[in-house]
DNA sequence: CTGAAAGCGCTTACAG
DNA sequence: CTGAAAGCGCTTACAG
């Protein structure tokens, strides 16, 4: 055979309508499932579509449609756990609904952030999901996108001050909870290691903890009490000279799991038992946590999941709007954490029965 | 003012004309920067657009250069860390060269392999990147790819036998230099604790190893080698029952960092000193391998990096074929992996240097 | 149930 | 350097 790379041509509904001997609008029906076509045509239309090997144009029918069942998400990092995890969820709504997405990653840069808002619109998203950047401290390209007609829905890095539909954690109540965990297991004097107090998630991961101790009427002396305390190596350091202390804490809750691995060390360093002297309960439910000894309790934030939300928080009330009966008025979601229980933070009860870890799905 | 939802129409180059006074094309070639429009002109035009808020739009242009400047990408699985790094490295390279990049999760389901490569078909992407899925057995769909003229390039989880770019890891290689880095610490009874032996990967892991203990002229005894050891507790248990022979391993290479931390468990079971008196090297440089006491050695695939290179086969190879002086008939790239050493494999030296643990960027 | 026609917004030969 | 015209492949009122 001659060699030689001739250009294939893409095949067109219009090659199709003339294969079948109708017309190409009536082929685009056929396709499109139409109720004003007829099954027998149908099935022609189908079979000879497959025959010819014909690829739908997506770029065609967008444009035409002015709408292109795609959407866009925009995350600081695409490889950090949380967000991968986020992403994995948003794509399994889009699998379900049949649309595109698109993924950018802002890099904790405002500019980028901002560049891929452009992008977004450009490729004529139908909506935008967004997890703000550490730099984001305005508002105007979140602006563009309402302004262009697309939804947005940001989740968990908002900006609350923005009209839109928003998804976020509990901090606040996961938090809460964690400390009522210990507080059930008998532990009296419990630390709290924080992160930077300026963000408002780890402000409130802080009142959470404040709210539970206040609620059980507990003392605890305020250098129990360390804000940044993010990083392994400061935790040990800062849980050791706690532990050091005439009256030391009986017990860590930590806002990063890194920071309750840290406190582990430093427990084993001064000879004290997990869970039975020292009980430790950190947050994300980081993989390590599973795989540590005594492995480690943590909040899990339920990642997955909340993508899943959020990109249904489209689906379910801006596409389908009314189906769920739910105003589609700026909604505000909150994902519930759920209290990882491991060994480092259920002691054996007196009578003898040992509270078993939950079981996880990482999926 | 009366309220009411006017939709607005989207600006288009024929807005901007009808503004400035000129042609649409010559808008549009004024906005591409195209060398045959007068710099006042292109001021006057840009400036006009960014008043208007105008906004490019990718489908009307892509229908009509039949090029989409998008890249697709499918994967088993989105939130697997080497996954995670290896798209953050695909978007990079994407992003530095201007394309939209669309992900595909098949969930190591062959049908949904098959329905991504339908949608990006669909989607007039330019270039396909793929790991294939673990039920992949066929490549009736890849066929379909380059059929429309798609470009593609397999990573990772590739069909050798298919005619396509492709790029994976040095496995063997890896394995070998692991089992080298062993060796040079002094270890002797070097124990194996592969994978399902029957996936090209983990037969080539054990290769490795084989080929480093033949050229060192060591002896193993056959039981030392052991396969399906991908999990923590299995590998417990096993490297328990080794450590307990008359004659037990000295150290262990196991193709997954879950093993090396059930084989650390073991050590520590047994009241063996790791790495006095066992060594431990495992695979992958998984996150935890840094809070294990001691830490884990570990094989580090430089995900992110194949990402780059990925994306990076399409763009310099493809689209700017020649740049580089290589053919851009089905190049077959290795990236090299690279050995982390830390503490559970780095013995002190007799004559009391101690080689530092590689640092290790995983950004 | 089927078809003819218009048009989505852009780019690109071609002409001037 | 600028413009008029065609067309990418589809969808959608509208007519029959």
């Amino acid at each position: 055979m001659p060699g030689g790379k001739e250009k294939k041509k893409r095949i067109t509904i219009r090659d199709i309508a003339n294969a079948v001997g109708i017309a190409p609008s009536s082929v685009s029906k056929a396709l499109n499932d139409l109720p004003t076509i007829s099954e027998n045509m149908k099935t022609l239309v189908r079979a000879k579509a497959r025959e010819l090997n014909y690829k739908h144009n997506s770029n065609a029918a967008n444009l035409r449609r002015g709408t292109s069942r795609t959407i866009g998400v925009i995350v600081p990092k695409i490889n950090v756990a949380f967000f991968a995890d986020i992403i994995a969820g948003i794509e399994q709504a889009c699998f379900e609904n049949d649309h595109r997405l698109i993924i950018c990653q802002s890099d904790e840069s405002f500019e980028r952030e901002v560049q891929a808002v452009e992008t977004l619109i450009q490729q004529n998203v139908d909506c935008v999901l967004i997890s703000l950047s550490q730099e984001t401290k305005t508002t105007d390209h979140l602006k563009e996108i309402t302004n262009h007609n697309i939804q947005l829905v940001q989740f968990d890095r908002v900006d609350h001050t923005f009209g839109s539909h928003i998804l976020v954690n509990d901090n606040l109540e996961a938090s809460f909870k964690a400390v009522q965990h210990l507080i059930s297991q008998g532990y009296k004097r419990i630390a709290f290691f924080g992160g930077p107090d300026h963000l408002p998630l780890y402000k409130e991961r802080k009142q959470g903890y404040l709210d539970a101790i206040r609620k059980a009427g507990l003392t605890i002396p305020y250098n129990f009490i360390v804000d940044n305390m993010l990083k392994k190596e400061p935790a040990r350091t800062a849980a050791t000279e706690l532990l050091r202390l005439k009256v030391a804490p009986d017990a860590f809750f930590t806002v990063s799991d890194y920071a309750a691995l840290g406190v582990l060390k430093a427990a084993q360093d001064c000879g004290k038992k997990v869970p039975e002297e020292i009980g430790i309960i950190g947050f994300s439910n980081e993989a390590f946590t599973e795989v540590t000894s005594p492995t480690l309790s943590s909040v899990s934030q339920q990642s997955k999941k909340m993508g899943r939300e959020t990109a249904n928080v489209y689906f379910n009330h801006v596409l389908n709007p009314g189906a769920d009966g739910k105003s589609s008025h700026s909604l505000k979601l909150v994902i519930e954490s759920s209290i990882i229980e491991r060994e480092s933070s259920v002691r054996k009860i007196k009578n003898g029965l040992k509270k078993k870890a939950t079981a996880v799905n990482r999926e």
